[in-house]
DNA sequence: ACCGGTCCGAAAGTATCTTTCAGATGTGAC
DNA sequence: GTCACATCTGAAAGATACTTTCGGACCGGT
């Protein structure tokens, strides 16, 4: 991180309207102890913290309106004014909205079908948190850059391994050149083959995968353009990306580790790439399209009953 | 803070939240002409008059501040400042009233944003519908083999091998002995070592999938349990089975394929055959997880914050 | 036309928000 | 261990937005 960026800055993100609960956990992590607490209160009770003024949040939290307003940037907005304007219209929206439903944590005691159930709940959630806090400008920058690709090439390692496996399937389902490599060695050796007009996509929640950011550095210092699909929009893989998709990250627990929810959001981005790819490339995808779905006929027996 | 109130009051009344407009109706009558102006514009266009402050309403429908402010006590608030919040949350609300207009399939010229918006609610739809309809006691009795298992193939190809996968690597995280296989000769070859104890899982959405049949079978034969993740529980895979697991069809389109939605639901079906596992063999899985945990903590560059 | 009233906006006054800056606090190096 | 460095934090100054005051404009009645 040479260029010392004074204060945050999420981009030219416009200020989340009802994403802000699942903001606030995105960014949780880089934020400094004070600014925690500022955003804790905020995500725990909007209502509550919408009637307050900047001195008042500031006190409630134990901390100072410099502290306050600062979260208020990190989160996306001008200031605090906006950020408050914000908290009412979520606080409106979660009141006339449904009930708090299931939120409990999973406990090993539970019996299995409220283990299904809080399961299938916080995995909705993660879609929801997804949904709306996904940039659409930088997902169209990407559709863009991925429909008139050359070559594409697609790195992730461990659970993000597989995520990109599927984005590499559906790709070339559509007729697209790409690839996507686990291994890390590999994917450095293809990376150098990258030029302009070659997309690089790197998928890591950590946003600090070593094995992933390295392949993309390489891709970006020769040209190609670079998405990253991360957890962390602020993360060291950053650097080297052009467009940034960023997933939401749900509370983990012991028996819920972190990889999971976090899987079921780069899958819901990986399939937000795929589908306005093939809008954008209809003509070529479509008949790409049926003709793999052609291919897999045979493979199943032929009575189904 | 001096307490006197000079000009108007409209008594006790809280401030309005959604009717506002129904009271900018009723109060009309009693305004002057500036005001009414103001409060048709208010009433108007909420949204945009949130976004605006004093000055900027008060130019926006060519009177004063002091008007402007006038109009918001007639209308029962404080001050501006007030107005404006009930404006954001009036704004966010019928903001989100007409969201659940996204049922509709998505078309070639839809917008990104729209895109987005269908794939997340289908999904979620997708898990709401997997999670009713999963048979627990069938899942149980998964769970219990599985605990108990000296060793675990699983079987699938194409897009249900990547949920193989993400399923084997769960196992292997907490101790267990599960292998996925992708490639159907080494599966059966596999296959043949299993016997009595051991559990076969096979993942194939149409439940008509040879490859991954054929080993199941095998496994069968060779007196593992078995257990089958399909889509259809009436499929020939089934035949070999012990323990089904039902996982949702989605309607699919052109541009959103099934595999797209049987993903989502084979997923939801591994994380809960994996969560209950986990804790039905707490003793061993927890220190297990944690220790796999600590394993990848060096592999993620060291400043992250 | 004059007078009483109401209505209105400019400008002064005040609360709220934003920025700056220097001290406090941690963190890594040696 | 302790020193240097970077970061975090809050107090206070500065800027902005909101509120109040107050005098003039307008309007209908006499």
């Amino acid at each position: 991180m040479t260029n010392d960026v004074k204060e945050s800055f999420t981009g030219d993100a416009p200020p989340a309207p009802a994403a802000l609960a699942a903001k606030v956990r995105t960014l949780a992590p880089s934020m400094t102890r004070s600014m925690q607490r500022v955003a804790e209160a905020v995500a725990g009770d909007p209502a509550g913290c919408a009637a307050l003024t900047v001195t008042g949040l500031a006190e409630l939290t134990g901390t100072s309106e410099a502290t306050v307003v600062r979260t208020a940037r990190l989160l996306g907005y001008p200031g605090y004014r906006d950020l408050r304007l914000a908290l009412a219209g979520l606080a409106a929206q979660q009141q006339s909205g449904r009930a708090p439903a299931v939120t409990a944590d999973i406990a090993v005691d539970d019996p299995i079908a409220d283990v299904v159930a809080k399961l299938a709940y916080d995995e909705q959630q993660t879609l929801a948190d997804t949904a709306a806090g996904l940039d659409t400008v930088q997902l169209g920058a990407a559709v863009a850059a991925l429909a008139t690709a050359r070559r594409i090439d697609i790195y992730g390692v461990g659970a993000s391994g597989l995520v990109a496996q599927d984005l590499g399937q559906k790709l070339l389902r559509i007729g697209l050149l790409a690839h996507a490599h686990s291994d890390p060695h590999l994917a450095v050796t293809n990376a150098v083959q990258l030029r302009s007009g070659d997309v690089a996509i790197a998928i890591t929640h950590s946003g600090s995968t070593g094995d992933v950011i390295e392949p993309l550095r390489v891709a970006f210092d020769h040209g190609a353009t670079t998405v990253a699909i991360t957890g962390r929009p602020d993360g060291p893989v950053t650097q080297y990306a052009d467009h940034i998709l960023t997933t939401s990250t749900a509370r983990e627990s012991e028996l819920r580790p972190a990889a999971m929810s976090s899987r079921t959001s780069q899958l819901l981005v990986v399939d937000c790439l795929f589908t306005c790819v093939t809008q954008r490339t209809y003509e070529t995808a479509a008949p790409a399209l049926a003709a793999s779905y052609e291919a897999l006929a045979h493979r199943h027996s032929p009575r189904t009953r």
